[in-house]
RNA sequence: GGUGGAGUGGCCGAGAGGCGAGGCAGCGGCCUGCAAAGCCGUCUACACGGGUUCAAAUCCCGUCUUCACCUCCA
């Protein structure tokens, strides 16, 4: 296991690729802020909950025990708004969204996280934790009477640490709210409003409220993962200030916290950040009406180094399925070549993950700061040696290339063939109807006999009415593959 | 104004002093009855101006453009 070699993070810290150092030898505690369930996911959450799931799935590939922590704002401002503007309860809205987070992230394979913690139930945690910083000094209940506390920025000389900033150079906020002491103390504790629903309110030592965004996120990784863990991710848009107030709060209340901060870039669209005003936003529907098996969704998401934005436009999930269409028509003409099949025992299918058939080059890629694309530039070069292997009739090279391609799509979770944990196809294809499926057939016969036959006209003519039908040829030298678009 | 990034061929997208990443799309060829798939070849590149160096897309200086964040966005 220490055999294997080591993987490089870059830390948004420390601003630098660091050899990966655990607190705890072969183990790693992994803390992401999942999504505020306010609506419907987009590209932009799939992309953020899809590196954490390729970091911790290589994690393990390495031989590491990992604890994924990934959380669900169920509370927030903007699900209240929502759901008064939809004239829906608030719980209602905030359990209906997080199915269809859910449902997208299991469309396109990210595993459930090891501890998956819904913020309203770890409210008394929250509370513990801004009891502390008050008796510690910094934080102070609102000198207005109302039951806000606010972190004390200015009691805290690193504030700032994260991101690199000094508070005097930053854009102050206009609106200092009522008993803040300082624009940028952040609220820890939001006292009731009289207009909001009276379930959205816990009681507190400080009066009626709810928390404050930031302090949820410290309260449950230190309670899933301890004081001290390792890595600490989440969007590139929470740096600041989500996670430099969380960092702030943690150390001001004596807590070690993240060893190092990792962000993944964002999903652009027309260079820009995707956003509901400017048009430019692709939501998770949208993608699974383009590709709803879900796969070419995945694959497209990996194809840029998660720490770079990722752009979007018509054609980008068609450019993947190009892919996809590569990686499958390589295992298909391999195992025909040496004579085993998608159905039968064969090792490549129902092997477990087998890490030392992964080429150095792709294990290099991958724990070098996760470089996906270059790990994909392996397999792609696999894939065409394999093809040439196939083309030449060597069986030998041609399953030794597939073992490799196979296990780096494993790695990646891209292999189009896999089987789930309870033994079904990770991702099914769309099945022709039976009566679609007798009809091909019939028509595929038919050709092969007219071909045979050296009937070329009629043979093209019931190709063309294949492909009125969707559906694919590829011959082979005596038969004839097809396959629905 | 501050902080952190980015500018690579038609598009996407790695790399970071010398061996042409890769993908998608073109084009030519091989294969094929013809296709498809596959393979081989091929065309477009490192924002601009200087500098360092035997050698710069990569390092340095300057310029321009652009993205994210600056108090509740993945």
């Amino acid at each position: 296991m220490s055999a294997k070699p080591g993987l490089s993070l870059y830390d948004s810290k420390r601003q630098q690729k660091l050899p990966f150092t655990p607190i705890v030898e072969d183990a790693v505690g992994l803390y992401v802020c999942g999504p505020t369930v306010q609506s419907a996911p987009h590209a932009g959450h799939l992309r953020s909950a899809l590196v954490y799931d390729v970091m911790s799935s290589w994690f393990s590939a390495l031989g590491y025990k990992v604890t994924l922590v990934r959380n669900v704002t169920d509370i927030d401002d903007k699900i209240l708004d929502n759901a008064k503007a939809q004239s829906v309860d608030w719980q209602e809205l905030a359990k209906s969204v997080t199915q269809q987070f859910f449902a997208a992230y299991e469309k396109i394979a990210i595993a459930k996280p090891t501890i998956e913690p819904m913020a309203t139930e770890h409210i008394f945690g929250m509370q513990k934790l801004i009891t502390m910083l008050i008796k510690r000094g910094h934080a102070y209940q609102a000198n207005d009477g109302s039951a806000n506390v606010y972190f004390d920025t200015k009691s805290w000389p690193a504030y700032g640490e994260l991101t690199n900033q000094k508070l005097e150079d930053m854009d102050g906020a206009e609106d200092v709210a009522a008993g803040k002491k300082a624009a940028e103390d952040f609220a820890l504790w939001k006292a009731a409003k009289p207009e909001e629903p009276e379930t959205a309110a816990w009681n507190s030592p400080w009066g009626l409220g709810r928390p404050g965004w930031h302090i949820e996120c410290s309260a449950m990784a230190t309670e899933a993962l301890g004081d001290h863990f390792d890595i600490h991710g989440g969007g590139l848009d929470l740096r600041f200030p989500h996670h430099e107030n969380e960092l702030a709060q943690s150390r001001a209340a004596d807590l070690e916290y993240a060893n190092y901060w990792v962000h993944n870039g964002l999903v652009n669209a027309n260079g820009t950040k995707m956003s509901k005003s400017l048009g430019n936003f692709v939501s998770a529907e949208d993608l699974f009406q383009q590709d709803p098996r879900g796969l070419a969704v995945r694959y497209y998401l990996l194809t840029a180094h998660y720490r770079a934005n990722l752009e979007y436009h018509d054609g980008v999930l068609a450019e993947a399925q190009a892919n996809i269409r590569g990686i499958e028509s390589f295992v298909k003409r391999a195992l025909s070549l040496i004579s085993a099949s998608l159905e039968s025992t064969s090792s490549y299918l129902k092997n477990e993950f087998d890490f030392d058939l992964l080429p150095a080059e792709f294990v290099t890629a991958m724990n070098d700061d996760l470089n996906i694309p270059a790990a994909l530039a392996v397999l792609h070069d696999t894939l065409r040696k394999g093809n040439s292997a196939v083309d030449a009739v060597d069986a030998a090279t041609t399953a030794a290339q597939l073992g490799a391609s196979v296990m780096m799509c494993k790695a990646l979770k891209i292999y189009p063939f896999d089987l789930n944990a309870a033994g079904e196809l990770m991702w099914p294809v769309a099945e022709a109807s039976p009566e679609l499926r007798l009809r091909v057939e019939q028509l595929v016969a038919d050709r092969l006999a007219a071909k045979a036959a050296k009937d070329f006209a009629r043979a093209d003519a019931i190709r063309d009415e294949l492909t009125k039908l969707g559906v694919t040829l590829e011959d082979s030298a005596d038969t004839t593959n097809w396959s629905v678009n």
